[in-house]
DNA sequence: TGTATTTGACCATA
DNA sequence: TATGGTCAAATACA
């Protein structure tokens, strides 16, 4: 099977305010202090990005995108001009964590087998409830199954059904090429500058593993963001993320790719991404942190 | 009984 | 005013 995935950094509110907010460390301050009459007004400031997942119909595989983050779904809404209705969903610890992040999951038109999910804000929910919330969910995921995700999916569940909630399993078994591509759609500013991440060697798998690396995708990003050789103009002027290879390993249980360097760089970073079977190995790599990091980053 | 999803209505924005 | 985004009551499920 073979997945593309492309990240686009929308970065629709680059404009005056909206910019501001973003790249302010206000930014978060003002998240926490969201309130309802507020949503209506927030949601233009937030940054997003689309993420677009394509997956090869003759794989058979209608597969599961998860992102790391337990999602919940609070809306549905057909779109008009579009063939397929865009779900809703916002952070499972909105409530208890505050945590604001949203997303949005919408079938293409051209390609039923490309999913569109635009991101917006980013999770201020801990990793460490995450993780654990992500097992329990896993756990239970696993106990209703499929059957169930498609009750409630009572009309075309193939087509209302998000790929996220559906066979998570086959969704890693899969040695793809992975693409991770931003763009700045709106403002045309080059705020991203270029640099390709390589991933050359395998992982295993266990769990430990799998929070060590986390930890250090965290810890090691920031270093490689905030090196010379990243901040270096860029010939290029299209802003790419770009991910490639993968011998990035994808297992029942998630994705690792380890030693991931700058296509720049002699330094080499260990770069993973942990998932659980409900969650999508791309995605982890992802908006993790390509939102907070950046932001963090920029900020400061 | 607790949690997640569905869906109609409401509200802000363009 | 049309459309997109969100809320919240109703509903479904384990």
């Amino acid at each position: 099977m073979e997945i593309s995935l492309i990240l686009i950094n929308e970065l629709t509110q680059g404009k005056g305010l909206a910019k501001q907010l973003y790249w302010s460390p206000r930014s978060e301050v003002m998240d926490q202090d969201f309130n309802h009459k507020d949503s209506f007004k927030k949601r233009k400031t937030m940054p997003r990005w689309t993420q677009q997942v394509k997956i090869c119909p003759e794989t058979g595989v209608d597969g599961s995108l998860d992102d790391g983050h337990n999602w919940r779904k609070y809306g549905q809404k057909d779109i008009l001009g579009a063939k397929f209705p865009r779900g809703y969903y916002r952070c499972t610890h909105r409530n208890v964590q505050g945590c604001l992040a949203t997303k949005q999951v919408q079938r293409s038109d051209e390609d039923p087998t490309i999913l569109e999910v635009t991101y917006r804000g980013r999770h201020t929910c801990r990793k460490a409830s995450h993780m654990i919330s992500k097992a329990v969910s896993s756990k239970r995921k696993m106990g209703l199954g499929e059957n169930k995700v498609q009750k409630r999916h009572k009309i075309e569940p193939e087509v209302y059904m998000p790929l996220e909630e559906q066979n998570p399993e086959a969704f890693f078994n899969f040695g793809a090429e992975l693409q991770v591509k931003t763009e700045d759609l709106d403002s045309k500013e080059d705020i991203f500058p270029s640099f390709c991440l390589t991933s050359p060697s395998i992982g295993s798998e266990n769990e430990d593993n799998l929070l060590f690396t986390d930890t250090m995708m965290e810890n090691h990003f920031m270093e490689t963001f905030s090196s010379p050789k990243f901040m270096s103009p860029t010939t290029s002027e299209s802003n790419i993320f770009c991910l490639s290879p993968p011998p990035c390993q994808f297992g029942s249980s998630g994705l690792l790719c380890q030693n991931v360097q700058t296509s720049e760089s002699d330094a080499t970073d260990i770069v993973s991404a942990q998932t659980s079977v409900c969650n999508s190995p791309i995605a982890e790599l992802d908006l993790f942190d390509f939102d907070s990091e950046f932001q963090e980053f920029f900020s400061s």
